[in-house]
RNA sequence: AGGCCCGUAGCUCAGUUGGUUAGAGCGCUACGUUGACAUCGUAGAGGUCAGCGGUUCAAGUCCGCUCGGGCCUACCA
């Protein structure tokens, strides 16, 4: 047989990666009777370039679900999605050709985004392959297609059908670098080292009111100070107004429940809208409005003198006004948590415009019943779906004022501003260049309408990915029903609040179900010191140089050690262990091939099984149900592991050891044990190879196909069936008897090595000496012991003196010949 | 401030529903091999399972508290 030496994964996994494209074996089969798994899997920004082994690890995780269920012969629907609109692109663009949207025509724009999306889903395309994703690409979607775009519009049609997407005017979440409305799930909060400023404002007796502010900025934008209450401080000044310090207005001091008394002097700015409080008030109280920021964050006139300015340069300005009016009582340094935008880390600022929302905050205990239902692996991630429902303060704000998103389907008219919304059959459409739909026109009689400008945020597409999957908006009942709701949905950790949540949110309105069954959290790839990856740390690891230099196979097996929904940090090393364990099967797949013959051992059944043959099944079994319980609890890793020991210990340093002699002389031996070293040997070995398969399914192909595929067996190890083991194959007795003949066996060794010899020196006799109640047991692997250890004879009788792990029985060895000394 | 996760050998981590003497890989030391093995075998050193208290016949595992780390959420105007 010709077999290799080394197996040279640089070569082969390139022609194994063609071979599964030309055989189509990932091809989901519309026709197929088999039960469906269908996945819905992470659609990755395209255009961010920042593919780490992070990135390598997570979607390899849920691949090796993928790959068992496969084996498990379920038709899988696996496509992979590319998230190629809204902002992360746009930030993108703006940063690689240095333009912003104040500079540039719209369609340039987009064609900007346009092309850098299609270079970005062609690397990650190459990532994926390499890694040996099982993806199916003829299923392949983007955020930005026909299809996708008109599932997001029909998406909204429906909702504002039904009273659940509404425009609204009202404070909203903003950013002045993006210049558009955010929603809740867009903000993070960082750690920002700011100062407390105590600032004077003026009663009417000239008595000197302090507050405590960190936005000095916005004192032109104050329209009340608060106090508690039953703060008897500041009883008499209730109801009174007061001068605010450099702007020639006065404001009412009033009170409210929320201020506490013992916070600085227990006196509060209400400003039009430094924060949440603010809005509370200002809605509550239905105070003034003095917006002072313009939507690109400048001071407006309300400002005065500082009308203009940025607001960092504006706060530094109107300190030393204050403090040169000698109104600045003091000050301290705080460390403040501020929200910021996710994508450009700007401070969120509040701004009122007319937005579109979706409402969610009447619907919190349903999508709270939604996110019981779905089952979660790990299951204690589910606490952060949860929490964040509870914590909800706004409805999802969907519009954004930006370029390169899905457009809404909507018009306005001229006359009464009000929304014309597209009929269904027009979609997907671009009323930014589209003509307005024929007939068109306004409840109040207006004919004369104009677009919307807006695009949707990203997710009101990414939420709708297990519909587009499903082809909903093209009403394809067969797709629907063969893949919907999904089987899986796999994703890490930090995007429950908003991927997780925003898709769970569009079933339960469209379908009035989950979108899956379950959903599998991973962790992150963290950088050798536990931190997270990031090109501003320099802890980058890419992918791509780890697989040319260890191959795919390793990075996936370091990707297989981190236990469900856990982080795990990426060292070499660990990967060198992968690639280890490589040439390891390898070897032995290398020995046992040269020992099958042809066309022999083909029955399992064939032959004279020894206890050793027996025992080995039975482990074998054990092994499989260990690693078959383990993935269906999605703990890849486990199973992994219970195969990995099974390999090494028993398969490789044992059994192997213990059917070399058979091979090597089968003339001593009846034909039927050699026959049964054979089928054992190949019935286990295959085994292991598909119990591996999922994690390395290289290796395991080229194996699989060196070895052991014959004429009208599966053309592929990924798409042949997985170990199964009959009532009964984990066989109690055959362990034992395995298990005394391990222990002699080690006995053996270990005597041998003590007098430097090595394990295959041969022996003339090793007499066992056991009491009665050991004695058949003995008996009955003593023909494996004596080929196991090389001996001529095997007895039993009294009086040996090396200890074995087995308490009563000690063995007496004999040389066979004077070991040579050097 | 609240929630979740974590703290086990020098390093990276397993330890299922509580059950002998706490494990693996790597690393380290010694010896021996290399007739599947850019290897392998055998042996060894190395652990107050973060700490304290509780439940129990029995706790790394369950409960409470403390300390330390990470993440999330909410806040100090």
């Amino acid at each position: 047989m010709d077999f290799p030496k080394r197996y040279k994964h640089q070569e082969a996994e390139p022609r194994i990666r063609r071979m599964w494209e030309e055989e189509g074996i990932y091809r989901y089969d519309p026709d197929s009777p088999l039960p469906c798994y269908s996945v819905d899997t992470p659609p990755p920004y395209v255009s961010s370039a920042h593919l780490h082994v992070g990135h390598a690890m997570s979607y390899s995780q849920a691949e090796f679900i993928v790959r068992y269920k496969r084996m498990r012969g379920y038709n899988v629907f696996y496509p992979m999605g590319f998230d190629d609109n809204g902002l992360p692109t746009e930030r993108y663009v703006e940063r690689k050709y240095k333009v912003d949207k104040s500079k540039i025509s719209r369609r340039e724009f987009i064609d900007l985004c346009l092309k850098e999306t299609r270079i970005g889903a062609r690397t990650y395309r190459d990532l994926w392959e390499a890694l040996g994703i099982s993806v199916d690409w003829s299923l392949t979607y983007s955020t930005i297609d026909e299809r996708s775009r008109r599932t997001a519009q029909r998406s909204f049609l429906e909702l504002a059908r039904d009273g659940l997407v509404e425009r609204r005017g009202e404070p909203i979440l903003w950013c002045h670098r993006c210049a558009t409305a955010i929603a809740q799930a867009d903000v993070e909060t960082l750690d920002v080292p700011t100062r407390l400023h105590d600032v004077a404002f003026l009663a009417g007796d000239g008595r000197h009111l302090v507050i405590s502010t960190t936005r000095p900025e916005l004192i032109p934008a104050c329209v009340a100070l608060y106090v508690h209450p039953e703060d008897g401080r500041y009883a008499s000044l209730v109801g009174q107004q007061v001068e605010v310090p450099l702007f020639d207005y006065k404001v009412e001091v009033r009170t409210h429940r929320d201020v506490d008394p013992e916070f600085g002097t227990g006196l509060m700015m209400v400003c039009t809208w430094g924060d949440m409080d603010d809005v509370v008030k200002w809605r509550e109280h239905g105070l003034d409005s003095r917006p002072v920021l313009d939507p690109r964050g400048r001071m407006n006139e309300l400002a005065g003198p500082y009308a203009g300015l940025p607001i960092k340069k504006a706060r530094q300005q109107i300190v030393e006004a204050l403090d040169g009016a000698g109104l600045l009582a003091g000050g301290r340094p705080l460390d403040h948590k501020v929200g910021v935008h996710d994508r450009c880390k700007t401070p969120v600022e509040f701004n009122h415009s007319p937005q579109w929302f979706l409402r969610v905050l009447d619907f919190k205990d349903e999508l709270l019943a939604r996110g019981a239902e779905l089952v979660w692996f790990p299951e204690f991630m589910k606490a952060r779906y949860d929490d964040w429902v509870q914590g909800l303060k706004w409805d999802w704000c969907i519009s954004r004022q930006r370029y390169y998103g899905v457009p809404f389907p909507v018009w306005y008219c001229v006359a009464c501003d009000q929304p014309w919304l597209a009929p269904l059959e027009t979609l997907p459409v671009d009323p930014a260049v589209d003509p307005v739909p024929e007939g068109a026109s306004c409840a109040c009689g207006g004919t004369e309408l104009r677009p919307e400008e807006d695009v949707m945020d990203t997710w009101m597409t990414s939420s709708l990915t297990p519909l587009i999957n499903a082809r909903w908006a093209y009403d394809d009942e067969e797709r629907m029903g063969a893949i919907y709701p999904q089987s899986i949905r796999v994703q890490a950790y930090e995007i429950i609040r908003t991927w997780l949540f925003y898709t769970v949110v569009k079933s339960h309105f469209h379908t009035r179900s989950l979108p899956w069954e379950a959903v599998m959290i991973s962790g992150w790839g963290l950088d050798s010191e536990g931190r997270k990856m990031s090109k501003s740390l320099g802890n980058f690891v890419e992918p791509a140089p780890v697989i040319e230099r260890y191959s795919a196979d390793a990075v996936r097996y370091w990707a297989a050690g981190a236990t469900l929904g856990s982080d795990r940090r990426f060292n070499e090393q660990d990967v060198a262990d992968g690639k280890r364990l490589l040439t390891k099967l390898w070897n032995a797949t290398r020995f046992v091939a040269g020992h099958l013959g042809h066309g022999e051992g083909e029955d399992p059944a064939a032959g004279e099984p020894t206890a050793a043959d027996r025992w080995i099944l039975s482990r074998l079994a054990a092994t499989a149900r260990a690693a078959t319980d383990a993935f269906e609890r999605y703990e890849y890793s486990h199973a992994l592991q219970a195969t990995e020991r099974f390999f090494f210990s028993d398969f490789c340093d044992n059994y192997l050891e213990m059917v070399k002699e058979r091979f090597w002389k089968p003339e001593r031996f009846a034909p039927g044990r050699v026959a049964a070293a054979r089928s054992t040997v190949r019935r286990v070995l295959l085994d292991v190879l598909k119990l591996f398969a999922p994690f390395l399914p290289y290796l395991t192909e080229e194996l699989y196909q060196l070895v052991f595929r014959r004429p009208g067996e599966p053309v592929s190890i990924h798409v042949s069936r997985w170990p199964e083991w009959a009532e009964g194959a984990v066989d109690p007795e055959a362990e034992a008897a395995g298990q005394l003949l391990v222990e002699l066996l080690t006995a053996a060794r270990r005597w041998k090595t003590a007098h430097k010899v090595h394990a295959n020196f041969p022996l003339e006799r090793i007499v066992v000496s056991a009491g009665n109640d050991r004695r058949a047991a003995v008996e009955a692997v003593a023909d494996d012991l004596k080929a196991a250890a090389h001996a001529a004879e095997v007895s039993l009788a009294g009086g040996g003196e090396v200890e074995t792990g087995v308490p009563g029985v000690t063995l007496a060895l004999t040389l066979a010949a004077e070991p040579a000394t050097r």
